[in-house]
RNA sequence: GGCGACAUAGCCAAGUGGUAAGGCCACGGUCUGCAAAACCGUUAUUCCCCAGUUCAAAUCUGGGUGUCGCCUCCA
């Protein structure tokens, strides 16, 4: 038996029992493509990609929407902002419809790595620039906007509920106010299509009835989620800074054009933070990308294992040795399986595998608490009472969540068997590539320290290791005569 | 300035009243000429500090210290 799946709720601020009646919508807030997404980023997905299925072991199919931002929003809520989209243009020399398509595609590649399943929809901003119009004039018709010099901006006095769903104090927030309220009414008040500037031609510009401008930063998830997803939307996801603003406004303008509820269940992602309790931010320029990971010789699933040590809505610490040590553990838990698990699949009964993945589904159930679904792994790899096969079993059910390709055999195309002049075989491992002429070195290095080793003078054959360590080459003696040299 | 979160072993962390999960590292053992790998085992009388409530507190309350976040685009 697998208990119930249950989720906190930003709403009400606590954990409770998922409900939906056959099909879950799901709205998620995806990427602004003017730039690489970092592994910050890509916690969230991956905690989304954790709850989507979640769901859909628990029974649920799954209607899930990412949207791409390709519109671009300003750097800042004054005037004088950039808009990102032609900064990152500017940036790389190309136009900025080329940036989006960029960024993109590395988005892709990148969940993918992650094996982040797809959505059911990644519609574009861009795309849907006249549901966005529609939704504007219905809130104008409704009279919950006003017009400045630079836009039509909803006015949040007009709905009391604002405050409700980030318990907000506008008063409190009036007094920490920074930035320029321009003609704002109030500080609440948000942009929902901003006039392009009379002396200037944006890159992104479109007409619209109030005259040539763009979108707010707010209005495209209202007017995708809605047009993919029927209201009230099941499930909300972002990142925790989503809570205040983001989703505060968006809340704000879809109940008051369709004065129905708009969604009924939040889900937000805490920060990927640096050493310090820093969280990674790209505006700082303080990021890492799964990229440098890759060329750091870090597998990406061993990102998405690191991800799972801590809760979603805590922070997670991220670091190199923290990396590296979930590198480690991954590549052992991929070692147990295959050394502990039966070389077929077989047929054992679901009453027994659930019996057997007890702990995980309850883990999992409560809150997607990965940390403990991942000790109970453990605690089911290292128990005697547990056959392999079961083992086995289990853990092909386990990936379905995890996703770690657990019970995928690596490919061998990193390793790379050499026969020295010698005659010695050598097998190559790591991550790292050596130029050929360095090869070359550690055979020969590889042959004499054999030699030494036959004439059992053991000092040479230790010295010779000692010479290929320098190397930067950890050389092993294998049962069957080989040299396996791993390269670091 | 306002609001909020967090503080658990060397590191990453789970645990929200019943006597400290898990991973990495380290250490010991088996194996090895020695190593490496693998396997087995060990590692927090204690949860930032002080006071309180309770039979019982890492968990609740009050105070203090520290770190971070949000209030501006942001996962």
């Amino acid at each position: 038996m697998r208990p119930a799946l249950r989720l906190f709720n930003t709403a009400s601020l606590s954990v409770e029992e998922f409900k939906a009646d056959g099909t879950v919508g799901m709205y998620c807030c995806g990427p602004t493509v003017y730039n690489y997404q970092h592994i910050g980023n890509m916690r969230t997905y991956i905690f989304e990609d954790i709850l989507r299925r979640a769901l859909k072991a628990a029974g649920f199919k799954v209607n899930h929407v990412v949207n791409i931002t390709d519109v671009g929003h300003l750097t800042d809520d004054a005037d004088s902002g950039d808009d990102k989209m032609e900064k990152g243009a500017e940036r790389e020399g190309k136009t900025v419809w080329d940036i989006a398509q960029k960024y993109t595609n590395t988005f892709m590649q990148n969940i993918d790595a992650l094996n982040i399943e797809h959505p059911e929809a990644f519609p574009r901003a861009t795309d849907h620039i006249p549901e966005m119009i529609a939704m504007v004039q219905t809130l104008i018709d409704k009279g919950f906007t006003y017009t400045t010099d630079d836009g039509i901006y909803f006015d949040t006095a007009k709905f009391p509920d604002y405050v409700k769903f980030a318990r907000l104090d506008p008063e409190q927030l009036m007094a920490g106010a920074r930035i320029d309220m321009g003609e704002k009414h109030s500080n609440t008040d948000f942009a929902l299509w901003k006039f392009s500037p009379k002396d200037k031609k944006r890159a992104m510009e479109w007409d619209s009835p109030w005259g040539v401008g763009f979108p707010g930063w707010h209005i495209e998830c209202s007017a995708m989620s809605l047009k993919y997803l029927s209201q009230p939307l099941d499930i909300h996801c972002g990142g925790a800074d989503h809570i205040r603003i983001h989703h505060t406004n968006e809340i704000a303008q879809v109940e008051a054009a369709t004065g129905k509820k708009f969604c009924r269940h939040w889900l937000h992602g805490e920060w990927l933070v640096m050493e310090k309790g820093e969280k990674m931010s790209k505006s700082k320029g303080l990021f890492v990308t799964l990229d440098v990971l890759k060329k750091e010789g870090i597998n990406p699933l061993a990102y998405r294992l690191y991800c799972f040590s801590a809760h979603y809505r805590s922070p997670l610490k991220f670091s190199w040795t923290g990396i590296e040590s979930a590198a480690q553990s991954y590549a052992s838990l991929k070692k147990q399986v295959a050394s502990s698990a039966a070389k077929t699949d077989s047929d054992l009964s679901s009453t027994r595998i659930d019996e057997v993945l007890t702990a995980f589904w309850a883990a999992v159930n409560d809150d997607l608490n990965m940390p403990r679904a991942l000790a109970a792994i453990w605690d089911m790899l290292k128990d005697g009472s547990i056959t392999a096969d079961e083992k086995r079993a289990a853990l092909k059910i386990a990936d379905t969540i995890l996703a770690l390709d657990l019970l995928k055999v690596e490919a061998a195309d990193s390793v790379t068997e050499k026969i020295s002049s010698g005659g010695s075989k050598v097998v190559f491992t790591g991550s790292k590539e050596f130029s050929d002429e360095h090869v070359t070195r550690v055979l020969s290095i590889v042959d004499a320290r054999k030699a030494a080793k036959l004439e059992k003078n053991w000092a040479e054959s230790d010295r010779l290791r000692d010479e290929l360590v320098a190397m930067g080459v950890i050389a092993k003696d294998m049962k069957d005569g080989s040299t396996e040299c791993v390269l670091k």
